[in-house]
DNA sequence: TCTAATCTTGACTATTTTAGTCAGGTATAT
DNA sequence: ATATACCTGACTAAAATAGTCAAGATTAGA
């Protein structure tokens, strides 16, 4: 069980952008720079984060991005879907008509995945990027 | 953020096995038919649960596998961890004189992937496989 | 109007991980 | 003996991950 580096370069790409945007769009070649994630791949995240109206985007020279909202109102739940990182439980999760392993009915450990799912969202809904900024602020600098 | 399927398999034939054995081992290709697991898999994932002490096995004709503690005794992170089931966070958790992104400092989301890991290890702390057979005859069958 | 900065899009790819398979063993009850 | 089990390590196909690459569309400012 592992954490793509999708969602969190997400969050730290999101971070950055909280910190360094006064009022000012900020491109992503400096979210590059300073976090150390390549400029290609952020542009991947950003478009996702984007779709899910996270941030918006100005074109252009003098563009980048913005957050849409405050940083306590963007739920980590919200950026991690964004960018489709979430528990999967493989087969586990598919809802056919047949059960688990083929058979007729779901196996002993179904709803045991159900339940951890419902935990971990529950960890990411709780916690929000303005959060992590103070924290962050607080005890870590 | 996905589950392997060696944790799902290592638990789904574990609860088997603390159904059907009363007193005598249980053989491998028993469980692999009631649960749909290949023979040869579920060899490889019983290794590392007798090296973790979680099972014992008997050799030769009437041979099989037993549960070296009641089902109570079992919580769900031993067996995680005896298959290497194990929440990940990648380059965030290589303590290395750098640290995360070549830079000197953490970065802004290293903490946050300790305390989720905590909190899902916690998760699976307090589960044990008594109470996942107890649960499915109580509310599955 | 030109140009550089910036976002936009989609295809491509190397690497790693997963989820097994396969081929040989060794031990033991009957 | 022999069939039934466990035991071990190497191997591999498929999928996911973590990006790269290429070509464009916008827009601010000179």
């Amino acid at each position: 069980m592992k954490l793509t580096t999708k969602g969190r370069y997400a969050v730290m790409a999101l971070a950055d952008l909280a910190n360094f945007s006064d009022q000012n769009p900020v491109p992503l070649r400096d979210i590059s720079l300073r976090q150390g994630i390549s400029l290609d791949y952020l542009e991947q995240i950003f478009s996702k984060l984007k779709k899910d109206d996270i941030v918006k985007s100005i074109r252009g020279k003098n563009g980048g991005y913005i957050l849409t909202k405050e940083p306590a109102q963007i739920k980590l739940s919200n950026i991690f879907s964004a960018v489709d990182e979430k528990v999967k439980t493989l087969l586990c999760k598919r809802e056919s008509k047949k059960g688990c392993n083929n058979k007729s009915t779901k196996c002993i450990t179904h709803y045991l995945w159900d339940d951890l799912e419902m935990y971990i969202n529950d960890f990411f809904d709780k916690k929000n990027l303005g959060d992590l900024l103070k924290n962050n602020l607080e005890t870590r600098i």
